[in-house]
DNA sequence: CCTTTAAAGCAATGATGTTTGCTTTGTGAA
DNA sequence: TTCACAAAGCAAACATCATTGCTTTAAAGG
């Protein structure tokens, strides 16, 4: 994993180059490009293929680490609806139409395929979690019955990202009915 | 998709190679191996790679079709155990077995790697799909209540193919949580 | 400023992958 | 047995990828 936040010179070339790649690299898996490859890659970005390979262990290392920063972008908290399962429809719906846009299944794809060990402890679980969490903390201080953390992460957006993954259809009543699911196994 | 039952000389030649291929391709992701491409499967094979670049357009489709063969393979049907829970469980705890073997868990991940358009409609998906028909209907005529077929498939099956393929941990105590969560909507 | 130094660029080399025209093999059918 | 032909093998040419030693750039610190 590289940052551009940690690196030890955040103005200079380096970070200009990275956020070349980056953007490079997002084109590219945005436009279903069949050859990613490094070479590609820096000639998109306009930077030497070397540096590429001199940064990252290989393509994928590189697409993971694009990814995270791709997926994880949004730090919005769960929406506040009045009622747990305005807050679970909504919050589904709107990870649903995100995560069903081209290039971001093609991201989650990208991920898939590459050597991924650290999807488990990958930001983009953390927030999904803690997005969870919220919505099942303001239920049980209204007194709303409510399902667990794990349950929402396993029954709703599991099969969220399941379907992307596999190239299934994704809709807004899909979404709908997961939280009716849910609910329903602790009401 | 090349299939070796369709072949005109299914005696013949071709067959012998195709069989070749195939087993090549299983041993290689078996074992794990970084590199995967044309040449190399041609020679563990003992075969001329010209012969896999004029058969498939590349080695996803190769990976794909290896893929679907063997995560097809078994025509079991779900156990019989006399209970909605024994059955479901059961079940659920033989596809979480299969499926985070190694060898197979990659082979997951080469599907959706490839352009998986066809994972819809594969015949891994009508499987399970069959497999829990059968485990409802059976419920159904001991007049216990019972989820619905697409209920089953979305909460326990799903999330188990979510966890493998995100490199997640899987074990028994996870399917029966999620056989135990998914009794609960129809409880 | 000037110095230091990490990182980018360059260029040459070797490895690997890909394509192509032609030859050979071996089934299936006459 | 012989023939036809689809598919496999072979070899050469080519393209792309990957590696490495060295040079140049430019940001950070004195």
């Amino acid at each position: 994993m590289v940052d551009a936040a940690e690196s030890r010179r955040p103005g200079g070339r380096s970070t200009r180059v990275l956020n070349a790649v980056y953007t490079a690299v997002g084109e590219l898996v945005g436009e279903g490009a069949e050859r990613v490859s490094f070479p590609v890659i820096a000639e998109r970005a306009g930077v030497n293929p070397t540096t590429l390979y001199r940064r990252w262990p290989d393509v994928g290392s590189l697409l993971e680490d694009v990814a995270v920063a791709a997926l994880t972008r949004e730090g919005e908290s769960a929406p506040d609806t009045g009622s747990l399962r305005g807050d679970l429809t909504s919050w589904a719906e709107t990870i649903s139409r995100d995560i069903s846009r081209p290039e971001r299944a093609r991201y989650l794809r990208a991920m898939v395929a590459a050597r991924v060990h650290l999807v488990a402890a990958c930001p983009v679980n953390d927030v999904r979690r803690e997005q969870a969490a919220e919505v099942v903390q303001r239920a049980s201080t209204r007194g709303e019955p409510a399902p667990t953390v794990e349950q929402i992460l396993d029954h709703v957006v599991a099969p969220l990202y399941h379907r992307v993954v596999f190239a299934l259809e994704v809709d807004d009543a899909f979404a709908r009915r997961l939280v009716a699911d849910v609910l329903a196994m602790s009401g």
